[in-house]
RNA sequence: GCCUUCGUAGCUCAAUGGAUAGAGUACUGGUCUUCGGAACCAGUGAUGGGGGUUCGAUUCCCUCCGGAGGCACCA
């Protein structure tokens, strides 16, 4: 049988165009929508009010035609009109115990919808080497891997690449630091203080960049020798190079992140700089020595690809990332997450790419998140003012140990739960105002608060090892009802998070979830209940605790039985 | 200067053009001899200003004010 996403709303979406048929509208999707108020029903649409001159009717005439028209069946328990021309549309008790059996069955595939949709290459990330990740690094680590997870589980195939800037100035003026002191380096006896150590010379180097001028012939001196791989430089740009790269290895496991390729900037150079010079006069043309893009005829700005040095720039390397991306994957869709502040810039190098690579046309797509900020202003490594994103984590955990006395193992995963649930909770497109003391919240609208519910579920569950069978229900659950009408929306849910690149709707979700949870517990006692009562709130609760686990986990959030 | 983007309770955030704008936090007051209190309930409190489109606007359009970002060899 082929699985729907939400087999509940697919049902009442054809139900209700037969009825639309009867009444004379034509409608592949008509507007279904969960209204704010509970008393206004499960589904609720305003299609009268849509079609109400079209039909030279009033839009209360054909709600009542619709209500007429509707088809006897079981889905449905009551439909209500109302002023202006809503339709309101209650499930029925049995439909809902039915989705509630469906939960069990499926376990943690319960709305999982079995198609085959795109190929996606995703990318996100992106730290450099030669520096210490900070939060923003950390915000699109945690973005990008739940839009992977949400994705996959809408049937998309993922290639999750990551890319990683390991040459170009920055590294040059790191090593003109490193190459007075690489003893000290060698030194230090764990990653964490070897990447510590890059990134206190990358601000050495900065700043004697740009207050000495002997200096910054130096680095641009040695940039050179960076890209052609030349003497001491080359062998000093490979042995930091390998300190960081492994670092950065350790700590995408560390946040349960996984890719199917790593790009560095020192791979994407060559081929970026031969695409661009076989493309000039078509696509890019010579400006003062440089080769550039002229944007304006697009309504975009010139950007240089090439510099006068010879050397190609980021955006010269994002076209040779994208021609060794399409041969790597068959994609439908490339996308890229970065902060906002590249949006520009993007529809710089999507517009280029599309003019040298005609069938990537409409397949490239920059999502541009908000950027992380301190009361104080905008972070920036460039300034050195940074939270380093390893750090935190430890910071972050070390007040949950201190905090609740658990186990340093359990404390990580609470403290990444909290972690990220804190910066998926929002609009991704905003701007994130980071609170330590608010990412560390142990209760209210948290990821703590989200683990605390689940392991509640696992208590109850744990004293039930085995579910009974559920039939009909004849007893009244009305107290039951609120959690009961939640349940069936997962499914919903993620396909909108998915077509948004919103896993902020989910989180969402999963809060209201274990909210109405937590006032089932509250009032309805599971296992001092006997018979009927005792089967359905069982049910109840290996659902919350079903669906719970499978919505952290698109989140990127690992649960845990006890804390 | 030009372009983009965001302004919702004191603070941090929700609300596919829908009905009485929801939460958390803070503050005030309650519940429970806990199926794990990192819980539950109640109260106070908000759409920056002005126009427009619409049966209906936090949402779309215009304008003003305020914040953030971008605009040639950095990434």
């Amino acid at each position: 049988m082929l699985s729907y996403g939400s087999m509940i709303k697919t049902q009442l979406t054809r139900h209700l165009k037969k009825s639309l048929e009867k009444v004379g509208v034509r409608d592949e999707n008509p507007y279904l929508e969960h209204p704010a108020n509970e008393t206004h029903g499960d589904y609720s649409t305003s299609v009268p009010l849509k079609y109400a001159s079209r039909l030279h009717k009033s839009p209360m005439k054909i709600a009542e035609d619709i209500k007429e028209n509707f088809p006897k069946n079981f889905l449905v328990e009551a439909i209500e009109i109302v002023k202006p021309g809503f339709v309101n549309f209650w499930i029925s008790k049995p439909a809902l115990l039915e989705e509630l059996v469906r939960i069990a069955e499926n376990k943690d595939t319960y709305g999982k919808p079995q198609v085959s949709n795109k190929k996606i290459m995703l990318e996100f990330g992106q730290p450099n080497t030669h520096k210490t990740p900070h939060i923003g690094h950390l915000f699109s680590y945690i973005f990008g891997e739940s839009l992977a997870r949400i994705l996959e589980w809408e049937g998309n195939q993922i290639f999750r690449a990551n890319y990683q800037g390991d040459i170009g100035l920055h590294v040059a003026k790191c090593l003109y630091s490193v190459k007075k002191k690489i003893e000290e380096g060698r030194r230090l006896d764990d990653l964490k203080k070897k990447v510590d150590f890059l990134q206190t010379c990358y601000q050495e180097g900065s700043y004697q960049y740009e207050h000495n001028e002997t200096a910054q012939k130096e680095i641009d001196a040695l940039n050179m020798d960076i890209y052609s791989h030349k003497g001491i430089a080359g062998e000093i740009w490979d042995e930091t190079r390998s300190w960081s790269v492994e670092f950065y290895r350790l700590f995408e496991k560390k946040l349960g992140i996984r890719y199917d390729r790593h790009y560095y900037e020192s791979q994407t150079s060559a081929p970026g700089k031969g695409i661009v010079e076989k493309h000039v006069g078509t696509v890019f043309v010579k400006s003062e020595g440089a080769i550039i893009f002229k944007g304006e005829p697009y309504g975009l700005h010139t950007r240089v690809f090439i510099n006068k040095y010879g050397n190609p720039t980021y955006e010269a390397k994002d076209v040779g990332l994208i021609s060794m991306k399409k041969k790597d994957y068959p994609l439908d869709l490339s996308l890229v997450t970065t902060a906002n502040e590249q949006n520009e810039y993007w529809k710089v190098i999507i517009k280029a790419s599309e003019l040298v690579f005609p069938e990537l046309k409409g397949k490239l797509k920059h999502l541009g998140f908000g950027m992380i900020q301190l009361t104080t202003g905008k972070m920036a490594s460039r300034t050195g003012k940074i939270i380093d994103a390893f750090s935190l984590v430890d910071t972050v955990t070390d007040e949950i140990i201190r905090l609740y006395k658990g186990d340093r193992e359990s404390a990580e995963k609470i403290s990444l739960a909290a972690i990220k649930y804190s910066f998926l909770r929002s609009e991704p497109l905003k701007n994130i105002v980071f609170d330590l003391k608010m990412s560390i919240a142990k209760d209210g609208d948290s990821g703590p608060y989200l683990l605390y519910t689940y392991v509640r579920t696992k208590s109850i569950l744990s004293k039930n090892p085995t579910l009974p069978s559920l039939q009909t229900v004849s007893i009244d659950i009305s107290g039951e009802m609120g959690i009961l009408r939640k349940l069936y929306r997962f499914p919903e849910v993620v396909e909108n998070a998915a077509k948004s690149y919103s896993p902020h709707l989910l989180a969402g979700y999963l809060y209201d979830l274990a909210r109405e949870f937590n006032l089932f517990y509250q009032k309805c006692p599971v296992l001092k209940a006997t018979g009927e009562k005792r089967t359905v709130r069982i049910f109840l609760t290996n659902a919350v605790s079903l669906i719970l686990k499978s919505g952290l986990n698109l989140l990127g959030i690992e649960t845990v039985d006890k804390m």
